[in-house]
DNA sequence: TTGCATCCCATGAAATCCCATGTTATACCA
DNA sequence: TGGTATAACATGGGATTTCATGGGATGCAA
């Protein structure tokens, strides 16, 4: 038995007219095993779809019923924004959710679609968008951690 | 359950048509000692594939989702690119893997793999790359660790 | 009735499974 | 110790299943 999930990998998909997409096999793998649901909603930083199980929600949301501390009314309110605009997706015989006008316009999404893993989250991105966003997070990673390779110091000139 | 185990050794197995190749005997052990699976994922520094178990980065999932900045710019890029890039890959009944496309092209594997352990995790090369980066790695220990020579023969002179 | 969403079936492509075979490593016995 | 028998492993190819996706049928609400 495993309580651990994760959702993974880049996956394209098309979109049809219907707005209808299939939802990523393994996704759908982890639905079925935590007997939850995906629930979607517009990205507060990007404009991309933001996905994760319902039981996430549900601890966010016990999180902040015992939270004490007190500078974290930024994060209630953010939070509180994501319950108002999350919507229950759940999926078909076929393994396919309809994902509704709002979040489609909000991520620029017409025929395809890129789920990318975000371990406990996902992400549903315009393919072009997504291209732009991952070169920028690789170069700002990159920039910030040259610690990773400290096999290459140049210590005799 | 044991959280000791260790990927060693250096193999080199056959790539098939089919992306197919045999995942060391010594890995498949690991992989069924701990219950858990291979992930694989671009390595970020060198032209290489990189695994682990999913153990590693289901550890990685849990820091992120208790620590306190549940919104911070930083973790979401991060998160982004390991989960977005890693992929499952469990090993069918004769013992191998299906490697994507994007991971052989990274890596410029098409016929050949080395797999090279790492401890924790291990790396999947094209064999020349890997026989260069080994040459390199071990010009650079001498370099910068000259305290390693006395114990080197003079064998090869 | 009309528009919209869900359900069901059909199809092609791709990933996975299974069996067969040669090779290498290990165990066993003289 | 050497030599052979046995088991484990790597690898090729074909069969099978899963999956994504298009299209039509059905049901519900305005």
């Amino acid at each position: 038995m495993r309580s651990n999930f994760l959702f993974l990998d880049t996956i394209i998909n098309k979109v049809d007219a219907k707005g209808r997409v299939s939802l990523p096999s393994d996704y759908r793998a982890i639905v079925k095993e935590t007997s939850s649901e995906i629930v979607c909603y517009r990205s507060l930083t990007s404009p991309c779809i933001e996905g994760c199980l319902e039981d996430l929600l549900d601890k966010l949301a016990t999180e902040i019923e015992t939270s004490t501390d007190f500078f974290s009314q930024t994060q209630d309110d953010l939070t509180n924004l994501i319950f108002g605009d999350a919507k229950r997706f759940p999926f078909d015989s076929t393994g396919r959710i309809g994902l509704t006008e709002k979040l489609l316009k909000h991520a620029n999404i017409t025929d395809t679609a890129v789920f990318v893993g975000k371990g406990r989250k996902f992400q549903i991105w315009n393919p072009e968008n997504w291209e732009k966003e991952e070169a920028r997070i690789r170069a700002e990673v990159l920039k910030n951690r040259p610690v990773l390779r400290p096999t290459l110091k140049e210590e005799n000139k």
